[in-house]
DNA sequence: TTAGTTGCAAATATTTTGCAACCGC
DNA sequence: GCGGTTGCAAAATATTTGCAACTAA
């Protein structure tokens, strides 16, 4: 139906400068630096992704890091979710298909869930409680079951709380 | 069944100074103050608990806050959760029945909902994704729906994130 | 030109840690 | 008395903010 839809996410990704400009926001290389990197690195605290764009170009600061985050997640762009006790992790809006987090807290791993899988209990909450929940945002902490495949491995994410 | 099992609580309570000390532990008037507090508070930061405490009896210190409350935690007598982004509140163990918590975005109140209401969902992770959730930390965000009682009343909690 | 942005440094906020004095057992 | 605890101060983290210089539009 759509003229032109090729990659959805190419649309949105081409459409994003526009918006932000629309909302009057200007659009600097650090955005466009920052935004890069949080689709770059899927997971990361705002300090990764300090790094990440200061490995790439000449170093932007890190308070900029956080003031250019809460633009992009006001914008839709990004968005945060806690893998763990500390520091937010932020990942980009258009990176595949909505889901949820388990964090294992024995082994640390964090595996993804298709929001689907919520459905019926997001359905449930909303039917009983009034409550719409943000299934994107949730992560859910607990342990593997019977055991952790290989403690100490997977992802590199962090895994306390 | 059980001789003497008026109150559970109450049990679990007059035992929780011996399985301190079973574990090695001393019992000190400044870690039965944070539990008092913890426990009358039902949910609070520690900066919360401190307030609580130094209001009580000669101002004890933050870091024995901080300190004590890992300690009760190690043992099962608090758990702690995140009702918003930034700092963890904790709650006694022996508190009513198990629950998990929906913070609403906009209004800033804190849903507490049986755990049962999530047993189905918790069962399909175990079982599809070999996952066992600990339901007791959850806190789910969203909004209420359709639309919130009374933005901007209700609990005193935090309700950023 | 104008107003949104950035870099920088200082301020906040949180939590942790070293260590000597203290006190529960 | 021994060894776990506490108070205190300083350190380590994490995030925010004031403000002058800068720059996208």
């Amino acid at each position: 139906m759509t003229p032109m839809a090729a990659e959805d996410s190419e649309r949105i990704e081409g459409d994003w400068r526009e918006r932000l400009r629309a909302q009057g926001y200007r659009l600097t290389p650090q955005r466009e630096l920052i935004l890069a990197a949080v689709e770059r690195l899927e997971h990361a605290t705002p300090d990764e992704i300090f790094a990440e764009v200061s490995a790439q170009s000449t170093a932007i600061n890190i308070s900029t890091v956080y003031r250019t985050l809460e633009v992009l997640e006001e914008l839709g762009l990004v968005r945060h979710l806690h893998l763990s006790d500390r520091a937010p992790t932020y990942h980009s809006v258009h990176g595949g298909p909505a889901h949820f987090h388990l964090s294992c807290r024995n082994c640390g791993q964090v595996i993804s869930v298709g929001e689907e899988r919520a459905a019926e209990f997001v359905g449930r909450l909303r039917a009983e409680a009034g409550f719409e929940a943000d299934v994107a945002h949730l992560t859910i902490f607990g342990v593997h079951v019977p055991h952790c495949p290989q403690p100490g491995s997977e992802e590199p994410h962090g895994h306390d709380d």
